[in-house]
DNA sequence: ATTAATATCAGTAACAGTTCCTATTATCAA
DNA sequence: TTGATAATAGGAACTGTTACTGATATTAAT
């Protein structure tokens, strides 16, 4: 059974009224300027929560740490080899690859994700 | 300059003679039958060093550590979300996702990575 | 409203995966 | 050969994340 807590609500306010990617520590200092003693330990505890119950999204992208996304709905990462920053990509969503894998896969694809990389529009003129 | 080593030989040969996606650990302790004095730090630079030569790949899947692949033809991986066990999908890579997405990113694509996860043939009957 | 049960918290220790450091060894060009 | 230096083994250190603890906040039932 899941309780209501303040806390919680200030992350996902927080990830809902932004549109970059934060990673959990920018999500805890930002908080922490409402809530001087939340603890780091809380901001991972309930974006690990909010990701489970499909509120938000956890992007993993093996450079760096985990970022958060609180759009859900389908659309593909770029991230910059340079500065690692995170970026929507705004072109429309493949929905059919899940199908077109799964004719040749035995087990049960549930999902994808898709990211590509590169330089980002920033990256790319000051080089 | 790169000069030989019979260790980074060893690594690449490992990871080239086998069809799964080891983690570094698991290469290492492959490789400690023939080399029983190398050091797991060398296992981890020279899988970075051989990822970015780009005779390897490294796989980050965000649950449980870095895996790398032998194989750099273009192609997809599964994650298993019960057994976490990363396997190749067998259907044609879709070429044109880097040229669709940079008509519409005003930065430079050079390249993209897809992920499925579901459940594997294994964990799909067990359960 | 009070109470009892318990989910969540802050704070901190522990953990996993990876990188970095240092003295030594292996490789290679001259 | 020999000299320069890339690569090594071993282990310490680091980063990102999770787990543990006793205290606090939330909720449902009285």
């Amino acid at each position: 059974m899941i309780k209501h807590s303040r806390q919680r609500d200030a992350i996902r306010d927080n990830l809902m009224n932004r549109c970059d990617h934060p990673t959990a520590e920018t999500v805890y200092m930002d908080i922490k300027e409402d809530f001087p003693n939340i603890s780091l330990g809380t901001v991972y505890r309930n974006l690990s929560l909010l990701s489970d119950l499909g509120e938000i999204q956890k992007i993993s992208t093996g450079a760096g740490p985990d970022r958060f996304d609180g759009n859900i709905n389908p659309h593909c990462h770029f991230q910059c080899r340079m500065c690692y920053n995170v970026l929507d990509l705004p072109f429309e969503y493949p929905e059919e690859l899940n199908a077109h894998a799964s004719k040749t896969f035995p087990g049960i694809i549930e999902g994808n994700v898709i990211q590509f990389f590169g330089l980002c529009p920033d990256c790319m003129h000051t080089h």
